[in-house]
RNA sequence: GUGGGCGUAGCUCAGACUGGUUAGAGCCCUGGAAUGUGGCUCCAGAGGUCGGGGGUUCGAAUCCCCUCGCUCACCCCA
C-alpha cells in the first residue's frame, strides 16, 4: 500500500519542459488581452485567419531560411504515418502566406490584411520570457509596397500595447535592404572584416561564411569593437530602399512616434527585406523583444506565388503579460457568482438542486455545494467565491414554500416565495 | 549545445557553513467556539520518509559522487 503510493508519486507526469498551464485565475487575463487585440485590429481593417498548428516542414525551411537558427535547431519536427515531415509552427508568417496562396486570396482583392492569434512552438532551452510553446498575435499586410503600411503595422501594434497599459516601450528600426543592395553590403562587410577575422569570437568566424550580417548582433566585447567601425547597411541601400526607409521614418515623425534607428538590428528570419523593427521593453530580462516584424517582399514569390510585397508584425503574448505584471497593470477579474445555493441539511438537497437549475435556466450564474457541508461552511464557500447572494434553504422555508435570500454585501436577507423567486431576482434584488 | 544558481508541507521560506533526541514558522486547508449564517479573533487538527539514487559515518535535510527537475545567462527570438 505504502509502496504503491510511493511509486504512483514517482509516476506523476509533469508539463513538458518549456510549457505551462494557464490556471483559472489567469484565464480572464487572456480573454481580456485577446479581446483587445481583436477589437483594435478589426478597427484597422484586419481579418482573423486561423491556420493549423503544424505544417509540412518544407514550408518553414523555404520560408524562414535553411540556415537560420529556428530551422536548424529549434523546430519540433516529426514524420506522419506515411513518413512526410511535419513541423509544429515556429512562427505565423509563412503559414499565413501559404494559406493566402492556397486559398487564392491574391485574386480576390488587391491588399489582404490578416491577423492571427495562437500558439507557436520552438524547441529552445527555456529561460525568462522564453517558452517552447508560446502565444503570438501577428498581423500581415500582403499586396502593397507602400511604406505607409509599414507604419500602420507599427502603430496598430502600439495601440494594442497602449490600450493594455504597457509603458516604456522602445521602437528600434532598421532597413536591411533588398536582395540586391544587401548582397552588395554583405560583400563590403566581408571585405572589412576579412583581415580582422582573427580577433573575432569563434562563432563569428563561423558566421563570416554562413551569415555575416549576424556578426553585427554579437555581444562579445571584441566583436563589438570591430563592428563599431564597420560599414553600416543604411549607407549601402539602393535608391529604392533608401527612399522607402526615408518615407517610413518621416511618417513616424509626422505621427510623433519616438523610435531609434538601429543599423545593427538584424532579425533571425531570412525573409525580411527593407524595413525591419523590434519593440523592446526593459522589463523582460535578456529576452527584451516584446514584438518585432518587418517587410518581406520576396516571401510570397519564394513560396510559389507571384512577386508580391508584404509586411508584418508578431508579438509574444506571454511577454506582454510579463511586462503587465512587472508594471503592476491590472485586468478585469473573474466575475463572481450571482447566487450560491446553501442547504441547511442534506434532506433539502433535492429541492436545492431543483432551485439551482431553475435559477440557471433564468440566465443567472449559480452553484451549490454537493457534499454534506455545514451551513457555516457553505457560507464560507459563498463568501470565498464572491457570490452576490446566498440562497438558504431549510425546513422552515420549505414548510412555507419560501427561501431566504441573503445579500452578501449588505448582509440583509429576506424570505421570498419560491414561485416568485425568478421574478424577484429579475426585479432587481440583484441590482 | 555551454555555463551559473536552486530543489525541505499546497504556497513563501528557516534549518545546511560548525552532521546528533519525535524537521520548524507564516499563509492556505479541515473542524469547532449555545444548537440555521461569511470577516476578524481564539482553540484543535491535517499535511513533508527534506527531488531521486548511491557513498562516508554509530548517526545525514546537513558532507561526497551520480542523476532528474526547475531557474537564469550565453546563443537566438516573441
Amino acid at each position: 500500500m505504502l509502496k504503491k503510493e510511493k511509486e504512483s508519486k514517482k509516476l506523476f507526469i509533469k508539463v513538458p519542459k518549456g510549457t505551462q498551464d494557464i490556471l483559472p485565475e489567469d484565464t480572464p487575463k487572456w480573454y481580456y488581452i485577446k479581446n483587445i487585440i481583436r477589437e483594435i485590429l478589426t478597427k484597422y481593417g484586419y481579418q482573423e485567419i486561423r491556420t493549423p498548428s503544424f505544417e509540412y516542414t518544407e514550408l518553414f525551411v523555404r520560408g524562414i531560411g535553411e540556415s537560420t537558427d529556428i530551422v536548424t535547431k529549434e523546430m519540433f519536427t516529426f514524420p506522419d504515418r506515411k513518413g512526410r515531415s511535419l513541423t509544429l509552427r515556429p512562427e505565423g508568417t509563412a503559414p499565413v502566406v501559404r494559406a493566402y496562396l492556397e486559398n487564392k486570396m491574391d485574386r480576390s482583392s488587391q491588399v489582404v490584411k490578416l491577423f492571427y492569434i495562437g500558439p507557436m512552438f520552438r524547441c529552445e532551452k527555456p529561460q525568462a520570457g522564453r517558452f517552447r510553446q508560446f502565444n503570438q498575435f501577428g498581423i500581415e499586410v500582403i499586396g502593397t509596397k507602400s511604406p505607409v503600411v509599414d507604419v500602420e503595422v507599427i502603430i496598430a501594434a502600439l495601440e494594442i500595447y497602449k490600450k493594455l497599459g504597457l509603458k516604456n516601450l522602445e521602437i528600434l528600426i532598421n532597413s536591411v535592404g533588398c536582395k540586391r543592395c544587401r548582397a552588395i553590403y554583405v560583400q563590403k562587410l566581408k571585405e572589412f572584416i576579412k583581415d580582422k577575422k582573427d580577433f573575432l569570437c569563434s562563432e563569428c568566424v563561423n558566421r563570416y561564411e554562413k551569415n555575416p550580417l549576424r556578426i553585427l548582433d554579437c555581444k562579445k566585447d571584441n566583436c563589438q569593437k570591430i563592428i563599431k567601425t564597420a560599414p553600416i547597411i543604411t549607407d549601402y541601400l539602393c535608391q529604392e530602399c533608401k527612399q522607402h526607409f526615408k518615407e517610413v521614418k518621416s511618417y513616424l515623425n509626422d505621427l510623433k512616434i519616438k523610435y531609434y534607428v538601429e543599423p545593427r538590428l538584424v532579425r533571425g528570419l531570412d525573409y525580411y527585406t527593407k524595413t525591419s523593427f523590434e519593440i523592446v521593453s526593459g522589463e523582460l530580462g535578456a529576452q527584451n523583444a516584446i514584438g518585432g516584424g518587418g517587410r518581406y517582399d520576396d516571401l510570397v514569390e519564394e513560396l510559389g506565388g507571384k512577386p508580391t510585397p508584404a509586411v508584418g508584425f508578431a508579438a509574444g503574448i506571454e511577454r506582454m503579460i510579463i511586462v503587465m505584471n512587472q508594471q503592476k497593470i491590472g485586468w478585469p477579474k473573474n466575475k463572481g457568482l450571482d447566487i450560491f445555493v446553501a442547504k441547511v441539511s442534506e434532506r433539502n438537497k433535492n429541492i436545492a438542486f431543483k432551485l439551482l437549475q431553475k435559477i440557471r435556466n433564468a440566465g443567472l450564474s449559480a452553484d451549490m455545494d454537493y457534499s454534506a457541508k455545514s451551513l457555516k461552511s457553505q457560507m464560507r464557500i459563498a463568501h470565498k467565491i464572491g457570490a452576490k447572494y446566498t440562497m438558504i434553504i431549510g425546513e422552515e422555508e420549505i414548510s412555507k414554500n419560501m427561501v431566504t435570500l441573503r445579500n452578501m454585501k449588505t448582509k440583509e436577507q429576506k424570505e421570498v416565495e419560491v414561485d416568485n423567486l425568478i421574478n424577484e431576482l429579475e426585479k432587481g434584488s440583484l441590482g
